[in-house]
DNA sequence: GTGCTCCATTTTTTT
DNA sequence: AATGGAGCAC
C-alpha cells in the first residue's frame, strides 16, 4: 500500500494536504457542493480523494462529522476509510456515518422500525436463512422442492426487492411463467412470515427504508438534514434499491458525490445496475464530472495488457489511464497440464520470487473465479511450508455450530422469529421430532400467531404427549435465559449458560469425534468474539451484537499485514493490490464461467472482472491455465480461456521467455463459442466430460500391481481415436502416470495412463 | 423419534 | 470430491 504522512504538528488547521494531490483529484476533493461524479480508473487513488473530501469538508467547516455519510460495499473499506480519516483529522472521525449500505441502514431501521410495523430488535436473515423460508413454503403449497427449486424462487425474490418490485405489483404484472407464477404466490406469504418472525433478509434492509421514508416524509427529512453530504464508494455496483434510497436522502441538499469505474462493474448478479453509474448526469443535471486518470499502482506492461482486455467492451464511460512508473516485467502465462500442476507451479514461482527478488508472503495474491478452486492451492503451498490466508469460502458464521448457538441467542432477543426456533427446538435432539414439529407449526398457522407464542401454553395443544413435555422443558429454558439477560447479565455469561442449558456443548463432549471437537473449539472462538465484543463496544447489547456480525462478511478477515499469500476470489480482491498477482484457472467455462441452465453468461461482465484481477497488479502479474481439470470428480478437458486470446499478445510471455501464440478470431463476439476448436501441442481435440474411473477402456490402465504395468518406453500401442504409436518416454507414477506417445498420423501427444484409452498391440 | 446409508447435486460471484 | 437431503430400518 501506498502511504504518506502528514505533517504532524500542532492542530490542523490548515493542513497542507492537497498539495498532495494531482489537478484532477484537488479537483474532486474542493468541488464540495452539489452533485459529482468521480470516474475513478483502477489504482487512480480512488480512496486517497474520497479520504480527503471528507476531511476538507470538515476543515472548510461545510459539515459536521455526523452529518457525514460514506456509504461503501465492505466493512474494510469503511474501516479503512476511518483509520485514514482519523489520521487527517483525528478522533472525531469516530462520529461520521461510515459504512456498508446494509449496517448503516440496519442501523437507521433499528431506531425506526416501529415506524414499519417492526421491532427494533428484528433477525436478519441471510440468504440460507431466506432460502429455508421460501423452502417451507413451498413445502406447505405442497410443491415439490426437488423441481421447485427453493434456491430459485429466493432468487426471484430478491431480484425483485432490488428492483423495488413489491410482492403486489409482481402478482399484478411480472408473471410470464409459471415459475414466476409460483415466486408471485411465494413472495407474498414470504413477506407475512419475515414479518411474523419480526426478520429482514438482506434486501430489506436497502428496501424497508424506501418504504420508511415514503410512508413517512418527516423522517425522511430528519436524515435528509442530518446527511448534508452524502459520498458512495463503487457506484458502478449500486442496484436500484440502493440508487432510490440515496437519492431521496440527497434530495434536499442534493450534495451527493458518487465514486465508480464502469469497467469494474462485477456484481450484476446481485442487481447491481450499471446505468446508475451511466446515467448519473441525466440523473442531477447540476452534475459535475471528474475523471482520475492517474494510475499509481501498476507497472506500463499491466496496465497496457488491462487495456487491451477492457477495450473489447462496448459500453463505456470515457477515461484514459496512464503511468509515470516503468513498463516494468512482461506478464507470464504458465501452462499447466491439471490443478495440481498448476498450483505447485505457482508455489514455485512464489518461491523463487522470494528467494530472487526479496518479496514478502503479502506481497503475494492468488486470484480465482470460484471458491472451489482454492483447495489445490492450499495443499501446496501448504506443503511447500508457505503461510497463506484464505479470503471466503464457506464464512465462520456460516459454520453450522455456529448458526445453531447464534439461533439461541437470538431467540433471547427475538423469541418470535420462527426459522430461528424450528432451528434449535429439537438441536441437539430432545424428543421433540418432526411430526410434533409439523403439529405445532400447523396450530400456529391456523391461528395466525407465532410458534413461540402458542408454545407458551403447550399443554392445551393437540401434540404428541410425550413431546409436550420436551416442548415446556425448552420454552421454559429460553424463558429462563431470557429473563436473566434482561436482568442485566452479561453476553458473555449468557452465552456460557445458553451452552450448558441447552445441553449443545454436552452433545458434542459426548459424541468425543475430530469434528465434534473442531465444533467445539469453533464455538469457543465465538464466545471469544462475544467477549471481545462486549468489552470493546459502547452500548453492547445482544441484539446489537447479533445483528452486527449477520453483516460481517469474509473478506472482513483478510489482514494485508499477515505474512501470508492471500488466495481469493477475483470479486472479493476488488479494492485491494498486490505487488504480484496470479490469475489461476484462465479456461473456457471456468474464467469466463459456462453458462448454466439458470444463469446466461454477460461476457462483457466476465471481461471486466479479468480487467479487475490484472489490475490488482503492481509489478508483477502471471496468467495461469490446465488442460485438463477435474470438475465434479470427472476430469475435464479445458480449453484456454478466450482472455488470453484476446489480450495484447506483445505484454505476455511464456516461463520460457517466448512470446505467446493466439488464435486471433477464433471467438465471435456473442460469447457462446464452445471453444473446441482451440488446440496445444497436446492436441485435445475434444473438450467434452469423460468419467475417469469407470469406463472399461480407461480402468484397465491404473490397475496394474508393480511391474505389471505393459505401458513401458518403447512399446507399441493404439490409441482410440489417434490410432498406433509408440510410447517415447513415461513420467509420474500410479494414477499420475504420465507417457509421451508418437502416433504415426497424429504426431507426438503427452497423455495421461489412467484415463487416455490406450491399448498394447502385440 | 432417531440415526444411518445411499443418492443426488453441486461450481459463479456476495451484502 | 464433498456435502446435504431423502428414505429406510430400528
Amino acid at each position: 500500500m501506498k502511504t504518506f504522512s502528514l505533517p504532524s504538528e500542532g492542530p490542523k488547521e490548515r493542513p497542507d494536504f492537497l498539495a498532495q494531490l494531482n489537478a484532477q483529484q484537488k479537483q474532486a476533493v474542493t468541488h464540495t457542493d452539489g452533485p459529482l461524479l468521480i470516474v475513478a480508473g483502477a489504482g487512480s487513488g480512488k480512496t486517497r480523494v474520497l479520504t480527503y473530501r471528507i476531511a476538507y469538508l470538515l476543515q472548510q467547516y461545510k459539515a459536521a462529522p455526523e452529518q457525514i455519510l460514506a456509504l461503501t460495499f465492505t466493512n474494510k473499506a469503511a474501516r479503512e476509510m476511518k483509520e485514514r480519516i482519523k489520521d487527517l483529522i483525528g478522533d472525531k472521525a469516530g462520529k461520521l456515518w461510515m459504512g456498508t449500505f446494509h449496517s448503516i441502514f440496519s442501523k437507521i431501521l433499528r431506531f425506526e422500525a416501529e415506524k414499519i410495523g417492526f421491532g427494533s430488535d428484528f433477525t436478519i436473515y441471510d440468504t440460507s436463512d431466506s432460502q429455508t423460508v421460501v423452502k417451507q413454503i413451498l413445502q406447505e403449497l405442497n410443491f415439490d422442492t426437488k423441481e421447485i427449486k427453493p434456491k430459485t424462487i429466493h432468487n426471484k425474490i430478491s431480484d425483485s426487492k432490488n428492483q423495488l418490485i413489491t410482492a403486489d405489483t409482481f402478482q399484478e404484472k411480472f408473471i410470464s411463467s409459471t415459475l414466476d407464477d409460483i415466486t408471485a404466490r411465494v413472495y407474498s406469504i414470504y413477506n407475512k412470515r419475515l414479518k411474523q418472525s419480526n426478520a429482514m433478509d438482506f434486501d430489506d434492509l436497502l428496501v424497508k427504508p424506501i418504504e420508511l421514508f415514503q410512508k413517512h416524509p418527516d423522517v425522511l427529512e430528519k436524515y435528509q438534514d442530518r446527511f448534508k453530504y452524502i459520498l458512495i464508494d463503487e457506484y458502478q455496483d449500486t442496484n436500484h434499491a440502493q440508487y432510490k434510497v440515496t437519492k431521496m436522502l440527497a434530495d434536499k441538499y442534493q450534495n451527493i458525490c458518487v465514486v465508480g469505474d464502469d469497467a469494474q462493474s462485477i456484481y450484476s448478479f446481485r442487481g447491481a445496475d450499471i446505468s446508475n453509474i451511466l446515467n448519473f448526469k441525466e440523473d442531477y443535471e447540476e452534475a459535475t464530472q471528474v475523471p482520475l486518470e492517474q494510475n499509481y499502482r501498476s507497472t506500463k506492461a499491466i496496465l497496457q495488457c488491462a487495456d487491451s482486455i477492457i477495450k473489447r467492451n462496448t459500453k463505456q464511460l470515457d477515461k484514459t489511464l496512464w503511468t509515470e512508473q516503468g513498463y516494468g516485467e512482461r506478464i507470464t502465462l504458465l501452462e499447466n497440464f491439471d490443478e495440481r500442476d498448476e498450483a505447485n507451479r505457482v508455489a514455485s514461482h512464489i518461491q523463487n520470487l522470494k528467494m530472487r527478488h526479496g518479496y514478502k508472503n503479502n506481497d503475494f495474491a492468488i486470484l480465482y473465479r470460484t471458491n472451489y478452486q482454492s483447495r489445490v492451492f492450499e495443499e501446496s503451498l501448504r506443503r511447500k511450508d508457505l503461510t497463506y490466508q484464505l479470503v471466503g469460502g464457506l464464512s465462520f458464521y456460516q459454520r453450522k455450530e455456529i448458526k445453531d448457538v447464534l439461533a439461541y441467542l437470538t431467540l433471547l432477543v427475538n423469541p418470535h422469529d420462527e426459522t430461528n426456533l424450528l432451528r434449535i427446538i429439537n438441536e441437539p435432539s430432545r424428543g421433540i421430532g418432526n411430526k410434533s414439529i409439523q403439529d405445532l407449526l400447523g396450530q400456529a398457522r391456523d391461528e395466525g400467531r407465532s410458534i413461540w407464542s402458542i408454545i407458551q401454553n403447550v399443554e392445551s395443544l393437540d401434540v404428541y404427549k410425550p413431546a409436550k413435555a420436551r416442548v415446556r422443558e425448552f420454552v421454559d429454558m429460553i424463558n429462563r435465559l431470557r429473563n436473566n439477560l434482561e436482568n442485566g447479565e452479561t453476553l458473555t455469561d449468557t452465552t456460557k449458560a445458553v451452552l450448558e442449558q441447552s445441553g449443545y456443548m454436552k452433545a458434542l463432549v459426548e459424541e468425543n469425534s475430530q469434528e465434534s471437537m473442531m465444533r467445539r473449539d469453533n464455538i469457543i472462538e465465538l464466545q471469544n468474539a462475544i467477549s471481545y465484543y462486549e468489552r470493546g463496544a459502547k452500548n453492547a447489547s445482544l441484539s446489537s451484537f447479533l445483528q452486527e456480525i449477520s453483516l460481517i462478511t469474509d473478506q472482513d478477515k483478510f489482514d494485508e499485514d499477515k505474512p501470508a499469500i492471500t488466495l481469493m476470489t477475483v470479486h472479493a480482491s476488488k479494492g485491494l493490490e498486490f505487488p504480484v498477482v496470479f490469475i489461476v484457472g484462465l479456461e473456457e467455462n471456468l474464467f469466463p464461467v459456462g453458462a448454466r441452465q439458470n444463469f446466461d453468461v454477460d461476457i462483457e461482465e466476465e471481461r471486466r472482472l479479468f480487467y479487475v484481477a490484472i489490475t490488482r497488479a503492481e509489478e508483477r502479474l502471471y496468467f495461469s491455465h490446465c488442460r485438463s481439470r477435474f470438475k465434479f470428480g470427472e476430469e475435464t478437458r479445458q480449453a484456454r480461456s478466450r482472455f488470453l486470446e484476446e489480450v495484447d499478445a506483445g505484454v505476455v510471455q511464456t516461463e520460457t521467455g517466448a512470446t505467446i501464440t493466439q488464435k486471433k478470431d477464433r471467438f465471435s463476439d456473442d460469447g457462446n463459442s464452445s471453444g473446441s476448436d482451440y488446440t496445444v501441442d497436446y492436441d485435445w481435440k475434444e473438450s467434452r466430460t469423460k468419467k475417469t474411473h469407470r469406463s472399461p477402456s480407461a480402468t484397465i490402465h491404473y490397475d496394474y500391481e508393480d511391474g505389471e504395468d505393459p505401458f513401458q518406453v518403447g512399446v507399441r500401442v493404439e490409441h482410440k481415436k489417434f490410432g498406433p504409436g509408440k510410447i517415447i518416454s513415461r513420467s509420474g507414477s500410479g494414477t499420475d502416470a504420465k507417457v509421451v506417445v508418437f502416433f504415426k498420423n497424429r504426431g507426438q501427444k503427452k497423455l495421461m495412463l489412467r484415463a487416455a484409452p490406450l491399448q498394447v498391440i502385440d
